[in-house]
DNA sequence: TGGTTTTTTGAATGGCCGTTCAAGATTTCA
DNA sequence: TGAAATCTTGAACGGCCATTCAAAAAACCA
C-alpha cells in the first residue's frame, strides 16, 4: 500500500513541477535540474520514476488529458439537449482547473513539440479525434449535413485559437468569462 | 551595389534554410549546424550575417511577417465591401505562398517560443494587434456593437486554430479549400 | 594587376545538459 | 529489531552546441 503511495505521490508532485517549470522557461530550454528545484528534488530521481526527459513530459501530458477527459465526461453527465453538450465540451475545456496560464503554456509547448516525437504526436492524435467526435455527434443534430464540418471545425478551430492565446497572457485568466464568450460562439454558429 | 546585393541573396537563402530545418526538427532542438547544412553554407556565417541564433529566428519571423502583411494589403485594394475585406484577410492568411506545412510549423514554433523571448513577443504583439484591427474595422460595418468583439474573436481564434491544426499535418495543405472553409465560416459569423 | 575590403570557414573555446551509477538514507515488514 | 526493499542524490561521464577568431578565399576597384 504505502509502496505504491510514494510513488503516486512523487509522480504527482513531479508533474505539477515539470508544469510551473515549463510554462516558466519553457520545453525546450527547461532542465532537469530546473524541474527538479522547483519540486524540491533531485535530477536523478526525475530519471528514477520517469525514466528520462521525454517520459516526464509524456506522463504529465498524460496528466492533462486525464484531466480534461474527466472533465468533459461529468459535463456530459448533467446535460440533456445537444447544444448544452456543446456548452459542456466548452466548459471542460475553459474549466477553472484546466484554463490557467501556466497549463494553457504547457499545452502549446506540446502542441509545438508533438511534431517531433512519436510518443506525443500519439496522444495529440487521440486527443484531438476525441473532442472532434464529440463536436459532430452533437452536431450533427443541429445542423444540415452540409453544415456540419464547416461548423464543427469552426468551433474546435475556435478552442484551439484561445488556448493559443491564453498562452501568451501576462495576467490570470478569467475561465468565467471564456466559458460565456464559448458559449456566445455555440450560439453564433449554431442560431 | 554588389555589395548589397550579396547581404541580401545570403539573408535570403539562410532564411528560407531556416523555415526548412525549423520544420524537420523544431525550434528547440535544431542546431546551427543544421541550419549550415540546409543553406550549404556554416555555422559561422549565419552568426557574420545574423549575429546569432535568435537573431537569425527574428529575421525569419520578420521575413514570414512582411509576407503576410503584404498579402493583406494586396487583398485590401481590390475589396469593396466589408464582408469582401473580411474575406481579404482570411485570404491572405491561407494564400499559396504562405500557408504551407513548413510554414505554419514556423508559426507554430513562433508562438511557442515567443512568451520566452522579448524580441519574438514583440513580433507577435504588433503582428496580432494589426490583425484585430482590421476584423474591427469591418465587423463593426456589419454587426451591432454587442457582438463585434464575439465575432472578432471566433474569427480570430479561428484563423490560429487552422494554423496550428495545419502545422500537425503530414500531407501538402489545400489552401484553396483553406480559404473556402474560411469563407464558410466568416458567413457563419455574419449571417 | 595589386592592394583593399568583404565574405567564408575550420578549429578552438567554454559551457551546459541528460543520464548513469554507486553509495548512503529511509521505509517496510516479518 | 534487523534484514530486505525502496528511495534519494552527489558526482562523474560523455556528448553536444553556440559563438569566436584568425586566417584564407573571393570580390571589388583603382
Amino acid at each position: 500500500m504505502s509502496r505504491k503511495r510514494i510513488r503516486d505521490i512523487r509522480n504527482e508532485e513531479l508533474i505539477e513541477a515539470t508544469i510551473v517549470a515549463v510554462h516558466k522557461r519553457g520545453y525546450g530550454v527547461v532542465t532537469m535540474a530546473e524541474i527538479a528545484r522547483e519540486a524540491g528534488a533531485s535530477a536523478a530521481s526525475i530519471n528514477y520514476y520517469f525514466g528520462s526527459k521525454e517520459g516526464l513530459m509524456e506522463a504529465t501530458m498524460l496528466h492533462l488529458l486525464g484531466k480534461l477527459r474527466r472533465a468533459m465526461s461529468e459535463g456530459y453527465a448533467t446535460a440533456r439537449t445537444p447544444r448544452e453538450r456543446l456548452y459542456a465540451v466548452m466548459d471542460a475545456n475553459f474549466a477553472d482547473d484546466l484554463f490557467t496560464v501556466p497549463q494553457c503554456s504547457i499545452w502549446m509547448q506540446f502542441w509545438a513539440n508533438a511534431p517531433y516525437s512519436p510518443r506525443l504526436s500519439r496522444l495529440h492524435r487521440i486527443n484531438r479525434a476525441r473532442v472532434r467526435s464529440h463536436f459532430l455527434a452533437e452536431l450533427r443534430a443541429l445542423l444540415p449535413a452540409g453544415q456540419v464540418e464547416t461548423a464543427r471545425q469552426a468551433l474546435q478551430c475556435y478552442m484551439d485559437g484561445v488556448w493559443l492565446q491564453a498562452a501568451q497572457s501576462e495576467e490570470p485568466l478569467e475561465p468565467e468569462g471564456a466559458r460565456a464568450a464559448a458559449h456566445r460562439v455555440v450560439d453564433l454558429v449554431i442560431p
